[in-house]
DNA sequence: TGTTGATCATGC
DNA sequence: GCATGATCAACA
């Protein structure tokens, strides 16, 4: 019952792949966690109980789940054919003093540049306990997924800096989305208006698209 | 039926 | 409020 961080990538992913085939209800049983009747009022229950069995850093803050790593942990809920279920939240978006920001510096960028990403069964025809955890992915972007998540990060933040994020909508972006990231609709936060003042708008954070995440999926698994 | 916009829980 | 973990559910 690991809790302790992974010493090494190795270590992780030998962690993950002790995961592989197991239910989240074997899993919580192990950790001696509580299994939701659904997610609906639990959504991110299932990521955080990964994080718990692998050793992941608690916490909210702005950094990897693995600091020591590089490493980002991803559960990703997939249907019976092994597609993504659901769009794969990044990170927040920065809605002000973003002029100057560049893609190598980005929350985005970072985050994005070592995933561990973890499938488990995501369809709600199977009880929450007996979803079953997949073999752990190791990923980074290659040079044109990579060329392609900048420009869709570039073509958003330059609309941000412009004042104009209250017309991006999430239509916008061919890998990369940007989405409403709150409690609810009536929360706030500051951005760049139109007229460059400062305005009161719906946060917003970074997506990947299923798209994305399932051709990442299939050219690893196929 | 796939996506977009909205929402839920938690810690600080 | 902001950051983490995400999925829900209405609508095109």
């Amino acid at each position: 019952m690991p809790v302790t961080p992974p010493h090494s990538i190795t270590e992780l992913l030998d962690r993950a792949h002790a995961m592989a085939g197991l239910s989240l209800g074997e899993i919580a049983a192990e950790l001696d966690v509580v299994v939701p009747e659904d997610l609906r009022r639990h959504k991110g229950w299932g990521g955080q109980l990964l994080e718990l069995w692998l050793g992941a850093s608690a916490g909210s803050r702005p950094e990897p789940d693995f600091p020591a790593l590089g490493v980002e942990l991803k559960s990703i809920p997939i249907d019976e054919q092994g597609k993504p279920l659901e769009s794969t939240y990044i990170c927040v978006c920065p809605l002000t003093d973003v002029s100057g920001l560049r893609w190598s510096d980005s929350v985005v960028c970072h985050k994005l540049n070592r995933v561990l990403w973890v499938p488990v069964e995501g369809s709600r025809a199977i009880p929450l306990a007996e979803r079953r955890v997949g073999m752990p992915l190791l990923w980074q972007p290659d040079e044109q997924e990579a060329a392609v998540l900048r420009r869709d990060w570039e073509e958003l933040m330059e609309q941000v800096a412009l004042g104009q994020v209250e017309r991006i909508t999430a239509h916008q972006g061919e890998f990369l989305q940007l989405r409403p990231k709150a409690a609810n609709r009536r929360v706030l936060t500051e951005a760049i208006g139109p007229d460059g003042l400062r305005i009161q708008t719906l946060p917003r954070g970074f997506y990947l698209r299923s798209r994305f995440t399932a051709a990442l999926l299939s050219r690893h698994y196929l």
